[in-house]
DNA sequence: GCCGTTTTCGGCCCGACTGTTTTCAGTCG
């Protein structure tokens, strides 16, 4: 069993035990194991077996959990989740995640109206029986029902790195695979995944793959092809065999966007040849051009071969006759990570900690940028500790020959647009990253005189997630982007591209809006703990999907250059 | 339930908004 499915069970659990209104501290212990194991490098299975080793190891794991954990590896639950799940069933766990529904509202809804699931609270909320509670109201009502529509739309879709792992796990299990559809296009939330493979034997390779441990329901089972919905979010995903010959224009039909492959098929129809999955055939004689190889099938349309992240029809197929596709950025160009956290706010690890890790990824560099004060929760930096933040950092690399280490700041922009730092605090650090994290329901106007005013700071390096959107889960609040990208542009602000999988903000519409009005980017990672280091592959997607190239990402530059740009001797 | 002790108990990040009230509980970050 994996960490994440141990950390899950937990977490379940404390949302559980909040709604059954234990005591807050013992779940604050659940919630500390469950972002303790999630961090965790090591397998927990893998330590259960061996001797003398004990899962107090962990910071954060005691007596209790670790005897939660042990019973969780041995039969998949342990006795307070059962206990739990016997008074509450799982249906009611997806409410919490809705806006203006807590564990105190939901506890009442389920005791007043006997409410299991989401749909029985929509029908509440539509009759307008909510308000009937104590301090529930009209306004409630509305809000929640907001949030089940959008639950709803986002419901069935899955996050890029939740996506990867379940590939990466098949991919042990059945040997070489090529993940094809919106996963390998990178788009930033996957309905379904798409895995293409060659093989001598396809029976023997469905039939591996419907054996595969993870899968909780076969859908499809035939000679070539079988779908399957694998894991305990049962995110659907199918398995095609293919023969070598064609398997080039499968990868190409099954990558798609839809919009490019109609695109192709036309061109290829002026061509007088047609295109399918099976390949590209000239129409009189059906005799086969391309099929082998994607390059193939590309070269006979002439065309460029076009990497994925662009294939959405916009542009990309007349940039690859013309010649001038984009020389598209790489993971391998990234010198430097440029938004993280430590343990001085909300993070896990410390600074040497990151910087030991950011060195094992190649990195030359790193800014640490904690929050600040406004964050109250996550033990933001006031002015005295940031300065002293700085101090430390600057001693750090006198002693260190390692990673260079950048003191920053993920800096709060106020209501009123205002640095939550004074500019004489914020003028100590290297980089100081302006994020909003609050009253994000303005109106568009509002907002963007807010950030206006925020671009003003002259301390500002970076916009971290500038459309402060959760995938799944919260739209990007309203501004007129466009100004914003033009003024960060003319004072020099880059726009960050955030790479925690949960935001990937900004997005490719945005980045080559942003692009053309003169803006630079970083792409940072936002980590709390080191292994969301990793997370940067996933921004590099982001970066490629809106045409960006190394030049237009700072995090590229070596660092000394990388000093001069920010004038730091 | 964890942790660290002033070591077997007592403390454990908190400030502000929202919608509902008319003084504040619950949510959010």
């Amino acid at each position: 069993m994996e960490n994440s499915e141990i950390a899950r069970l937990l977490a379940e659990t404390a949302d559980l035990m909040e709604i059954a209104g234990e005591d807050p501290f013992r779940i604050r212990s659940y919630r500390n194991a469950v972002s303790a194991i999630e961090a965790y490098p090591e397998p927990l299975e893998t330590m259960g077996r061996q001797p003398g080793r004990s899962f107090t190891e962990i910071p954060g794991i005691g007596k209790g959990l670790a005897s939660a954990i042990r019973e969780i590896l041995e039969r998949g639950s342990f006795e307070r989740r059962d206990e739990m799940l016997a008074k509450y069933p799982p249906t009611v766990l997806p409410m919490l995640r809705l806006q203006g529904v807590g564990p105190k509202t939901l506890r009442a809804l389920i005791e007043h109206f006997h409410i299991s699931t989401m749909d029985d609270l929509e029908r509440i909320c539509a009759e307008q029986r909510l308000r009937t509670l104590p301090r529930m109201g009209a306004k409630l009502e509305e809000k929640i029902l907001r949030s089940i529509s959008q639950f709803r739309q986002s419901a069935g879709r899955f996050t890029l790195d939740f996506a990867a792992n379940v590939v990466e796990d098949l991919a042990k299990h059945l040997g070489e695979v090529t993940p094809a559809g919106s996963f390998r296009r990178g788009k930033e939330t996957v309905g379904d995944i798409d895995l293409l493979m060659t093989s001598k034997d396809p029976a023997g390779a469905i039939q591996r793959f419907v054996s595969y441990p993870g899968i909780k329901e076969v859908l499809a089972k035939g000679e070539n092809k079988a779908s399957a919905k694998v894991g305990f979010e049962g995110i659907q995903v199918d398995l095609r065999v293919l023969p070598a010959e064609s398997f080039g224009a499968a990868l190409q039909y099954f990558t798609g966007s839809k919009e490019h492959n109609v695109a192709l098929r036309t061109r290829a129809v002026h061509r007088r040849l047609t295109l399918n999955e099976y390949g590209l055939f000239r129409q009189e004689g059906g005799e086969r051009v391309a099929g082998e190889t994607e390059h193939g099938v590309y070269e006979a349309l002439g065309l460029a071969w076009i990497p994925p992240e662009l294939r959405e029809n916009s542009g990309e197929i007349e940039a690859a006759e013309t010649g001038s596709l984009p020389r598209l950025i790489e993971r391998s160009d990234i010198r430097g990570d440029l938004h993280m956290h430590t343990r001085e706010s909300d993070g896990r690890a410390t600074l040497e900690e990151m910087a030991e890790a950011a060195k094992t990824l190649g990195y030359q560099y790193i800014a640490i940028t904690d929050h600040s004060k406004a964050l109250a929760m996550a033990n933001g930096l006031d002015e005295k500790r940031a300065v002293a933040f700085a101090r430390r950092v600057r001693e750090f690399n006198r002693q260190n020959g390692g990673v260079y280490v950048f003191s920053g700041l993920e800096c709060d922009i106020k209501r009123d647009g205002s640095m939550d730092l004074a500019e004489d605090a914020l003028a100590e650090l290297d980089f100081v990253v302006g994020s909003i994290h609050s009253y994000m329901n303005m109106e568009a106007e509002e907002m963007t005189d807010r950030l206006l005013r925020a671009l003003e700071s002259p301390s500002l390096r970076a916009l971290g997630h500038p459309t402060g959107r959760v995938l799944l889960h919260r739209e990007a609040f309203p501004f007129d982007f466009a100004r914003i990208a033009e003024a960060a542009a003319a004072r020099g602000v880059a726009l960050e591209i955030n790479a925690s999988p949960e935001r990937l903000d900004l997005h490719a519409p945005l980045l080559r809006a942003a692009k053309a009005k003169g803006c630079r980017f970083v792409i940072s990672t936002d980590a709390h703990h080191c292994k969301h280091l990793e997370n940067m592959r996933f921004g590099v997607l982001m970066a490629r999907r809106g045409w960006l190239g190394p030049s237009d990402v700072l995090n590229t530059l070596p660092l000394e250059q990388f000093k001069a740009a920010l004038r730091i001797s």
